[in-house]
DNA sequence: GATAGCTGGTTTCCGTCGGAAACCGGAACA
DNA sequence: TGTTCCGGTTTCCGACGGAAACCAGCTATC
């Protein structure tokens, strides 16, 4: 059986839906290239709460994306980083925040324009 | 000012939040090279509920990403087709979904593992 | 002639999820 | 003694998502 993550029986469509999110793929293109961590990553994100930080990581690791490292010093440091799997993954999701940034004005005059059109619909 | 996704008063970051979502992800794909009407697009991503699909195609138009054309048959159909903005898009967002598909075995082989490790924690 | 079915939605309802904030223990520091 | 930092967990509430009913207009079927 091929994978479709167009098939909701298929587990493809549980990791797209996992790492179609806004928050992996904000923390992902963090952690590309340098071990960040906890309270690193939630600076560099503002919006992310703690929790919801906290069960990203826990699902990213389980994923097989990321990998926790707890080091013994005072007070305890926690550090994640990409394992290679994670980092091909960085990439792809890398790529989704470059279109944004390089396509936000095509999307904002759109927005513009559609809203407009709105406006004269109405009245 | 250069777009920064990670600041959230960015509207870069407010154009991510909106296309990494699965639904998005899944219809960008789907519409990808081929103009789809609203019930053949809602029959091929089975999980997509009607208000959902309705609200997910209504903002990637705002975007400027899809275009809306309704015809005037019996019953009138509507057929949703990707801009050229779009397209580009499309290509981005189908990498996660063949990321997804190329290594779903890794993933799944991960989760495993993480969950018989926690399994051993647990006993 | 009534019923079912197609089109593309909107509305209603409810459960779940996300965000804000409080709380936790332990140690250094003032 | 109170504050700060670490990395979380817990609590609470509002917002969002999914399921299902409902809508209008026309057609094909019985």
């Amino acid at each position: 059986m091929q994978p479709d993550a167009y098939d909701p029986a298929c587990p493809t469509r549980l990791v797209l839906d996992r790492i179609a999110d806004k928050w992996a793929v904000l923390v992902l293109g963090l952690l590309a290239g340098r071990p960040t961590r906890f309270n690193a990553i939630r600076r560099a994100v503002p919006g992310l709460s703690q929790k919801v930080l906290a069960e990203t990581l826990r699902r990213l690791e389980r994923d097989g994306l990321l990998t926790r490292t707890a080091f013994a010093t005072v007070p305890v440091t926690v550090e994640y980083a990409l394992t290679p799997l994670g980092e091909t993954l960085a990439e792809t999701v890398d790529a989704l925040r470059v279109w944004a940034e390089t396509h936000i004005g095509a999307v904002q005059s759109a927005q513009r324009a559609y809203d407009s059109r709105l406006v004269e619909g109405a009245a």
